[in-house]
DNA sequence: ATACAATACCTCGGAGTACGAGGTATCGAT
DNA sequence: ATCGATACCTCGTACTCCGAGGTATTGTAT
């Protein structure tokens, strides 16, 4: 059963990432897994570990940037969205609401 | 950029194949390929091989069961939905509708 | 003072999914 | 007779999620 949650869940988490570092600016591993989990009245609940993979896999595709805080006492690891991000994010967004708009006519979902 | 989408998609295609046998009756793999893109509006698009293995899953997990048609010349494998499979069936689009419901207000889609 | 929860970072491995490539066979139309 | 559409399948690759495990700091309650 969750099995089939996790994998309809898969991919948003990407989503949710580039949205809320290109609406809400530079953040952090720990605060954007909170914020996914607030931003989505807790449908989503990715892990940590799926989180810093998601970042992880982010930056090799030069979609994010990250740089050690400095001055901050607390080690932490913040992540900023690039242009390419930008590109690819207003795309996803695209195919996303089709993709929603087609789930909410086939299963009748809102309005 | 497609991965993403590609992971997005993914699980989709279970919730698909339900839904359809539940409302549509036996069908089988080709044809259900067919009316995932016809019922998405083409926003989904699954390969063959990714119906066939969804289906593979879904019958080793008992929610449908498959026969090989008689009397029909061109062979064909027919599925239909358990009682297990509606069971879970329903819980999946009401989990689906809290997703689809959490990402319209997030990306302000539809109404 | 000290214990503990919360914050913050990370790796690894297992389980699951999508799909392209490749293979086989039948049916209907040109 | 040939070809495209229909119909079935397996295999390997690439990818994602996340639990388990590890480390360290900060703030709070006792």
């Amino acid at each position: 059963m969750s099995r089939f949650l996790r994998s309809i869940r898969a991919g948003l988490y990407t989503l949710m990432i580039l949205n809320i570092l290109d609406r809400e600016g530079v953040s952090y591993g720990y605060r954007l897994m909170v914020r996914i989990r607030e931003a989505s009245g807790w449908t989503l609940n990715p892990s940590e570990s799926t989180v810093y993979e998601t970042l992880k896999n982010l930056e090799e595709q030069g979609l994010v940037r990250s740089f050690w805080g400095e001055g901050v006492k607390h080690p932490r690891k913040f992540y900023e969205i690039t242009d390419e991000g930008r590109k690819v994010l207003s795309q996803l967004n695209r195919e996303v609401r089709s993709i929603v708009g087609a789930l909410q006519r086939f299963l009748g979902v809102g309005c």
